[in-house]
This record gives structure tokens, sequence and C-alpha cells, in this order.
RNA sequence: AGGCACGUAGCUCAGCGGGAGAGCACUUCCCUGACACGGAAGGGGUCGGCGGUUCAAUCCCGCCCGUGCCUACCA
């Protein structure tokens, strides 16, 4: 068969891709032998397109997953797509918004229809462009976080946590986007470094009007909800007024000068005022002292009814009108530049509020130390080792999680409150009546589940979990999960929670936690920044395989990935260079195929052995570097054995001994033919398309004994102990390499240097008097002649 | 404020106790029947700085400088 000259990688992705899918070759069986490996794919929001941070987590799990599949491991990679609640509507609604609509104005049900539209549009493309990858998932076992089955998984959570009293319901102070209008995480809330913020020094005059007490903010437009007025206990200049109560400015309402211990007397003027329902510390500062909690903003952050005067401002405008009154009003003492961080939500940006809400929350305490455990006592592993001390770090200090959003998409709370007598019911399905007053008007809890509720449960709700499936009990714990250290907190933490909590197991063994991906200029990709790289032009361009093989070779642990087009361009090459390997090894075989016969290694040529030898040395290392997810490891021995030992080396050595007549000839075309088989088994968890196409070729070829079904599930290469070359051989081909190459420098040296004696060359490049050099130069001389 | 990671050739990065490496870029030569997405030969580095441990340090320890990231309720 004709081998073209270049690789035409567009035409090997469709047909090879398609065919694996037909054959099955995908599909796990849990009742076919063999150890599991199994994996759950990150499941990719619907919001987006692939991105380069999806490309390298999939590349990096295909290779390893294809890898187990080729050892035998019954294997099993689920993926899917998580409908990512928050981001999902807020990309809706911005499309709406393009059409001059909102979702107040569509309605509930109309709108939650819209989304599905959109997840079904979006949801899909991406999947496809997961396939583009060549991720070998089995697509058969597709989940989406909303279906059906996970959504029972979500009911029967939360009523089991419900009816632990690990979930429950409280009116609190939590972070507040006024923009997207619902409670947000903790998690959910960026901390911005605000150089050029203000801190504003204040008086409140005192009742008795023996004179003011001075107080710093940087949010004077929350004084309209202040309760007290704050001192250190051991602040000597308070002393005597701790008791007293001072007239809030501009409206005029008394409140007490309080004693806290958490004052920082130190700073601002050691006096603090307390707002408990607009600041998270004011708010424990009231609680502590049971002062009132006055909310002076609505949900989209306008003052309100118990602003007074500035009912209907907004934030920034009620400010500026605050500190203009308190100057008039003589109250005004001055202002400082002051560095403070503000909150923004991780979504949208705008700047959170913290208010006064009634949500639900789940008390993680237990649940977290548990997970702790199973790190500890290595359970469940990190690659590389330090994240989990990130990961310690976070869960040692987890608080509660407001798990309620105030959304339209995503799992609504399985609750339902009485209209007539307030009673809650916790249930799964809708009861038929108040199973106190036995009222029949219910209704449903308005708000929705955080995302990462559900994508918790991922594990092992996309394995069947709470129903005893044949699929639970085969692959789960998973094996390995793969994924970005930025849902360190989101995702990975409650994953390891959940799954303990339900399955009483660790969600998964190994934790491997990929880099990041920057620009050629080290920059962090981002679509404001305007650098983002499409991974499918990528492909369009070099060919799947080589960014796969890319991406592989540049994920070191604990490093991000920068990626170049000279490395997508090497890359490329490489993918070539094996094609042309195989051009080369077609042209030197039978031309009728037919399967090369075994050879002995007592019948091979030193070079023979010795490239088998250094397979096996290539096959160990490459083996052991992706069992400890050392991918670049692996994808360099890759490159180095086909490049710098296959090609450069044995396929030059063996150019005269495959010639015909040659007595070498048959123990060469089972060297080259049974080398080549092995080597592209070793890439093919790499390169998956060039390595088929090549090997689809070569296969008549190869020996009855070699031969396995198809590459995606033929056996991965084992060493084998009779090629091993002795320390005398090993030592002969390295005097051969060594000598080749001295010839060669000579070589270009008497070119470089025409008419010169070789002598005259070597001698002053030598140093010393060079006489025993200068002798084996002389001997290389007439060597080359 | 604390924590983590990283500073090795022009660029992007491997290596991590005893020989300084790769890819790309650069210089010279070669379109030799697998491959110019190729081949051959080269130039280029006080391995961030200063101390310490060691017979021996790019690699271990300490401090410093620089870069990036994460966490944190200082109004």
């Amino acid at each position: 068969m004709e081998l073209s000259k270049t690789f035409d990688s567009k035409a090997a992705e469709q047909r090879w891709f398609q065919l694996w899918i037909d054959r099955g070759y995908f599909t796990a069986d849990p009742d076919q032998p063999g150890e599991a490996f199994s994996i759950v794919i990150p499941p990719p929001n619907v919001t987006g397109q692939l991105h380069l941070g999806h490309a390298l987590n999939v590349t990096l799990q295909d290779i390893i997953v294809r890898m187990r599949r080729m050892q035998g491991y019954n294997t099993l990679w689920v993926p899917g797509t998580d409908h990512a609640g928050i981001a999902t509507q807020n990309a809706v609604e911005r499309d709406l918004a393009k059409e001059g609509k909102n979702r107040h104005q569509l309605g509930r049900d109309k709108f939650e229809q819209r989304v599905w539209e959109w997840r079904e549009t979006y949801g899909n493309r991406i999947l496809n462009q997961l396939r583009r990858l060549g991720a070998s998932c089995d697509w058969s076992r597709e989940r989406f976080t909303l279906d059906e089955g996970l959504s029972r998984a979500v009911n029967e959570v939360f009523i089991r946590l419900y009816k632990q009293g690990l979930i429950y319901k409280d009116r609190k102070l939590i972070n507040w986007c006024p923009r997207c209008e619902t409670a947000l995480s903790d998690l959910e809330v960026d901390h911005k470094e605000q150089r050029n913020g203000t801190l504003w020094y204040i008086k409140y005059p005192l009742v008795d009007g023996s004179g003011y007490i001075e107080v710093a903010t940087t949010r004077p437009e929350t004084m309209l909800g202040d309760t007290a007025v704050a001192v250190n206990p051991e602040d000597n200049r308070y002393r005597a007024m701790v008791g007293k109560n001072v007239r809030l400015p501009l409206i005029g309402r008394e409140i007490p000068i309080i004693a806290d211990s958490e004052v920082d007397s130190a700073f601002g003027t050691g006096a603090v005022k307390v707002t408990p329902a607009h600041d998270f510390n004011d708010f424990e500062i009231g609680r502590r002292h049971h002062l009132e909690e006055i909310s002076v903003m609505d949900t989209r952050a306008r003052m309100n009814e118990n602003a007074g005067p500035y009912a209907g401002l907004d934030r920034e405008s009620a400010r500026k009108r605050i500190l203009n009154d308190l100057k008039s009003a003589g109250l005004y003492e001055k202002e400082e530049k002051h560095t403070n961080n503000i909150g923004t939500c991780s979504r949208c940006d705008t700047i959170v509020e913290p208010m006064l809400s009634e949500q639900w929350f789940l008390n993680v305490k237990q649940m977290a130390e548990k997970a702790i455990a199973a790190v500890r006592d290595g359970r469940t592993k990190f690659f590389p080792r330090f994240w989990e001390n990130t990961f310690f770090n976070w869960m040692e200090n987890i608080h509660d999680w407001c798990f309620s959003r105030q959304l339209w998409w995503g799992h609504r709370i399985p609750a339902y409150r009485c209209q007539r007598c307030d009673h809650l019911m916790v249930t799964a399905v809708r009861p038929p009546k108040c199973e106190e007053c036995e009222g029949t008007d219910l209704k449903q809890e308005d708000d929705v589940l955080d995302t990462w509720f559900s994508s918790g449960l991922w594990p092992f709700s996309t394995l069947g979990w709470p129903a005893p499936t044949r699929d639970l009990e085969r692959y789960y714990p998973t094996s390995l999960l793969v994924t970005g250290f930025d849902i360190i907190f989101f995702w990975v933490a409650r994953m390891m929670m959940f799954g303990l909590e339900f399955t009483g197991e660790v969600p998964f063994r190994d934790i491997y936690i990929t880099p990041l991906v920057r620009d050629a200029e080290g920059k962090k990709m981002s679509k404001s920044k305007g650098n983002v790289v499409d991974p499918l032009e990528l492909m369009d361009t070099y060919g799947t395989d080589a960014l796969r093989f890319t991406l592989a070779q540049l994920a070191v642990q604990g490093r991000d990935v920068i990626l170049s087009p000279d490395r997508l361009n090497a890359s490329r090459a490489f993918a070539n260079k094996v094609w042309n390997a195989a051009r080369f090894t077609m042209g030197n075989l039978a031309d009728a195929p037919q399967p090369i016969p075994k050879v002995d290694a007592s019948q091979m040529s030193l070079a023979d052995r010795w490239i088998l030898d250094r397979l096996n040395d290539a096959i160990r290392e490459i083996t052991t570097a992706i069992d400890r997810y050392e991918f670049n490891v692996a994808a360099m021995k890759v490159y180095d054995f086909i490049w710098h030992e296959f090609c450069d080396w044995y396929i030059e050595l063996s150019k005269d001994a495959l010639k015909a007549g040659d007595p070498r000839q048959a123990a060469g075309r089972y060297v080259i033919i049974h080398g080549f088989d092995q080597m592209l088994r070793l890439l093919h968890p790499f390169m998956p398309f060039v390595s088929e196409e090549i090997w689809s070729v070569i296969r008549p070829y190869i020996d009855e004994a070699d031969l396995a079904p198809n590459l995606p599930i033929a056996k991965f290469p084992a060493p084998r102990e009779e090629h091993a070359l002795n320390h005398a051989e090993a030592l002969a081909m390295r005097h051969l390499i060594e000598a080749t190459e001295a010839v060669n420098s000579l070589r270009a040296l008497v070119e470089i240097h025409p008419g010169k004696s070789v002598n005259a060359i070597i001698r002053p490049r030598i140093g010393g008097n060079g006489d025993s050099h200068a002798g084996f130069a002389t001997d290389l001389g007439r060597f080359r002649n």
C-alpha cells in the first residue's frame, strides 16, 4: 500500500473516531473481566465552548484511559455536562437582552424552557468538541446534572441531610449580588484590592451633649443601619463613654456605645460604627450584644424605606449625598487614603452586598473532618502533593455553606410550605396535604440549589446512585479525578464530603491537578483580554495529535502550560516523522502483505538487539511516568525514543541490512516491524490518530502471535528480557555511535578547512601537545577515506 | 497579613548531590531513494543573589531579591 508523503490528519481523525465508536471500543461492560479503572469527566458547563483548559484536561484523561484500556483494565470514562446554574442563567439572560427581553417578562416556565433549548444547542456543541479531541469516553453513558436520575440523587441527598439536621434554614448575613439578585457562597465572591479607597472620619454626637465620638468608616452609606458604636473595653480614651448613647447623624436614631474586645484600638479612631445588617464583622458584634439588625437596602442594593430621606438612591449616590449632608451638618471630620478589599460577584463583577436574608445552609463541619481524614491517611492522594495543603487549609476553616440561590435554572429545593399554617415539609414529591393542618394549598420553595450541590454528587450519581447499580458496584470509587486547582474548593472538596457521607467511601483514589494554560506571553487566557486561543483552530492547523502531544509534553506537575506555535509545529513535525518512518518501513517489506515470521534473538545483529533493548527501556520509562502522572516525562521519552533512537540510529543502521540478498534481511524485517508495532502502541495514548492510521497499514505484516483486535484495545507493550544487551554489547553500540559522530565531526571540519591536513585541523582544537588525540584523529581520517 | 509555587541557553521549559540538557530561534553545509514538517556540524548558560551542610551542590538547609497564584471579617 502506498502512503502519501505527508500525514493527512483531518481525514484520519474522522475515519478512526467514527470506527472506534461503531465498534464499541469505548463502551464499558461491568460484566467483563479485568480490574476496574474508572474516571468521571469534570462536566463542562453548557454555557461555553471548548477552551484550552478543557483540551488539556481531556487529553490527559484520555492518555491514561487509553493506556489502562490497552493494559487490560476494565475501563470506564463517564462523560457529561453541568447545567452550571448561575453561569447559564446569566448567559441566557444576556441572550434575551439582545432581543430586548428579560426573564421576568417571560415568566419562570417559559424562561426555563428557553434555557433547555440553549442547553440542547451548546451542550451538544461542547460534547462534539470533546469527541474531536479523540476523547475515548463511554458516550453511551453520557449524563447531565439536571437529568432525571441525577435529580433523584440530589433530592435524596437533600432529604437525608435535612433529616440529620445538617441542612437548616436561617436568617443570617450572606453575600448578595445585587445584579444577579441572588445569594452567593463565600467562594463565589472575589476579593479585589482597592488601592485608592478612602477612609472617612465622622462625628457622632453624644446624646447627653458632652461632645462627640468619632468613627472611621469606608462605607458611610451603611451608617443609616448603625445600631451601635463599639470600642475596645481596654481603651482608656473611651472607657467613660461606654454605656452612653449617641444620636445617629442625619436620621437621629439613638444608639448605644458598647465595648467589644474585637475592636482594634489602633485602627482609625479606635471607635467603630456597628451595622449588623451590612457587615460580617458587625453582624457578629451585633449578635453578641443583641443589637437590632436594620437592613437599609433592597435586593438591588438601592436604599430602602429604613434609609429615611435617602430611600430610592443607589449605594453610590447615597454615599455622596450622605457625605455632603454630614459636611453641612458639621459632623464630617476628614478623609484618608486607605487600601481595602472589596468583594465582587465572581460571575458579573458587581460589588457584593452583605445582606440579611433567609437562606438554606448546610453544616459541613463533620463532613469536612471526614474528608480531611481521608486525605491524611492516603485513601485519596493529590498529585502534585502540595495541593493537599491547600485542601486542608480550606477544609479546616470551613464555614456553613449557603447553598440556596434565587435563580430559576437549577434543582428546585424539595420543600413545600403550607400556605395556611406555614408548616414546612421536605420531601421529594409534592405531598397531597399539609401534615399538620391538612391544608391542601402547598407551595414549593422558589429557590434552587447552588450548582455545585449537584456536581458534588457527580462521581456516584452518574453511576446510578441511590440505586444499588452494577456500575456503582464495579466502578466506584473511581480511580482518578483530573481537574484544575481553581475548583478544588468548589468541587473536589464537596465531592469528597458527599462521597464519604453517602457511599462511605472516597469518590476517587487519586486526584491529579492539571496546570493552568496560558498564552505565548504567559498571560492567563480570558475573553476580556481577547487572548483566548481556540483549540479547534489549532486542531485544524496542526492536527489533533499534534495538539494533544504538545499539551502532554508541557503538562509538568505544578507548573503552568505555556502554549506556543513553535511547540505545536514541532509536534506536527513529529507526527510526520513517524509517518515517514512508516513509509520507509513499508518500502522495505515484501510487496505482498504477509506476516513477518518471528526471529530468534540469536539471529539478530547487534543493531537489531540494541533497538529492542532501547525499546524495553522506553516501555519501562513511559509506563512508570504515566503511572505517576508525569505526562511530560512520558511524552518526552516517546519522542526521544522514536526520533533519536529508532529513526536516527536504527533505521539508518538497518538500511543496508534490509537490502535484498543481505543475510541480515530476515532479522532486520522482523525487528523493524515488531519495533514499529510496539512503538505505535506506546505512541497511541498520546497520538491516537496517526498511530492507528499507520497501524492499520502495517498490521498485515505483524505476526499473528502479536496481533490484537485493534489499537484502542491492543495490548500496551511490556518489556521483553530476552532482548536485553549485556554490558559489552551495550558498550560496543555506544562506541559505534560515538565514533560515527566523531567521523561526522571530522568530515565537517575537513569541509570547512579545505586543503588542510587532518592533523593541522585537529591539533589546535585539542590543546596540549595533542599527540595521542591527533593520532586517533589521523586514524579516523583514514577510516573516513 | 499568612500560605503555596516558581526563578536553568535569546524564547518556552526538562533535570534535582558527582558529566549542564530538550524544543524552537541562530550560524555553516546538504533537496543523499522515509521524511526540507528533513539530515550533518556548530555558537550560546558564573543553573536569581548571599551564606551554610558535604570530599563534592543547579540539585539539600537558611536568609534575601524578583514573579505568579491562593486564602484572610481589620471598620
